[in-house]
DNA sequence: TATACTTAAGAACAGATGTGCGTCGTCGTG
DNA sequence: CACGACGACGCACATCTGTTCTTAAGTATA
């Protein structure tokens, strides 16, 4: 997106995004002139009409600070959290290195995914425990040994391994103490790409 | 917020929200005039002047459509997965329930919050496997049985149980295979408020 | 009943703002 | 070398825009 812009006018671009998400409203000509010591408004306005051309903003003619950012999912700088590195592998940095983030939200933003409780512990060996969130992608072909939510043809759901075989499909638990279930009228809901668990 | 308003107040603090949120900036005074029938421009200025006065918007003097919403967290509708219910608990729901939703992000988002990646197996017990996230809270006081990051005189730090013991700690893994740790010179860095996993 | 607040019209003004014209220098490409 | 791009100056113009003043009707409050 940044990377067909010139170093001029990817600043302008980013000082003109950073107005709208952190003062609310975006630039003038002019005052983006005055940020980057372009004396006349048309030196901007050249700037503008590359950002335009390029498919980064959009205009409203004769309208003041009319500008709409265009592909911009929202201020990036609050979202998520600080990584701060790997633990239990050496030295603790006392600083947080500021610059990597995770945002978990983001994490699983696929189209259509969803988010189910937890409810026992069939998959405990998998290191998924009783109330935990588990992110299922629907939209995601059950491969051999994948982790998912099936429901059969008498309308219950159950999170398990996945192992088709012959003429049915082996529902494993990951619990040595329980037994696998063998079922013919069987379909995945989803595959569960992901698991979120609240300790507090 | 929206209570102390008159009913035409809100209106014309709802209609500039949702010219921000979704045009990408804000009306002009007489666009606003225009919306709702209001001739003169000062008409509309006396309903800025009620905005402003009671906190819901600031304005700069003299600038056009420099509006700034006041505790507005933006649109709330794209943050979030939809949260579906809880597996293996019976009738699944075939129609996903969009009403309840599970934001990630927010979920753990206390200030100084920092998030690690985990390494090696020595919380497996715990469900915490190798390649996991932990979010860890660093302002929050370690009790007896915890899982935290603890730091060494020696700088290095691990995650483990925290069990304080007389003049020592024991930092118990959650691994049969391993052996507690006991140390005097501890401190823990934070207390692990979350796991977050990613399988895909 | 008097007072204050809300809502609004109409007119006028100053200044802010987008835009277009012509010109210029630099740099890389063919 | 010519050409096109990028970047910028300076100026002028039309209009957009916020603001203020005066006036006034309707409504709630004391």
């Amino acid at each position: 997106m940044l990377e067909q812009l010139t170093e001029r006018q990817r600043k302008v671009y980013l000082f003109i995004r950073d107005l709208i998400h952190n003062r609310g409203y975006g630039p003038t000509v002019r005052e983006i002139g005055e940020e980057f010591e372009i004396a006349s408004p048309n030196g901007v306005m050249c700037h503008l009409r590359a950002l335009e051309r390029k498919g980064l903003i959009r205009r409203s003619k004769r309208e003041a600070r009319a500008i709409e950012l265009l592909g911009d999912t929202g201020p990036e700088s609050l979202e998520g959290l600080p990584l701060a590195g790997r633990v239990a592998a050496g030295v603790m940095h006392e600083a947080i290195e500021q610059d990597k983030r995770i945002d978990f939200t983001s994490l699983f933003q696929r189209p259509g995914c969803f988010v189910l409780e937890i409810s026992g512990d069939s998959m405990i060996e998998a290191q998924i425990a009783d109330g935990d969130f588990a992110v299922v992608d629907p939209n995601r072909k059950a491969v051999s040994g994948d982790i998912v939510v099936a429901q059969t043809e008498e309308g219950n759901a159950t999170m398990k391994y996945w192992f088709p075989e012959k003429d049915h499909v082996r529902l494993q638990p990951a619990n040595s103490a329980m037994e696998p279930i063998y079922v013919r009228d069987v379909q995945a809901l989803g595959v569960v790409v992901g698991v979120v668990r609240r300790m507090s």
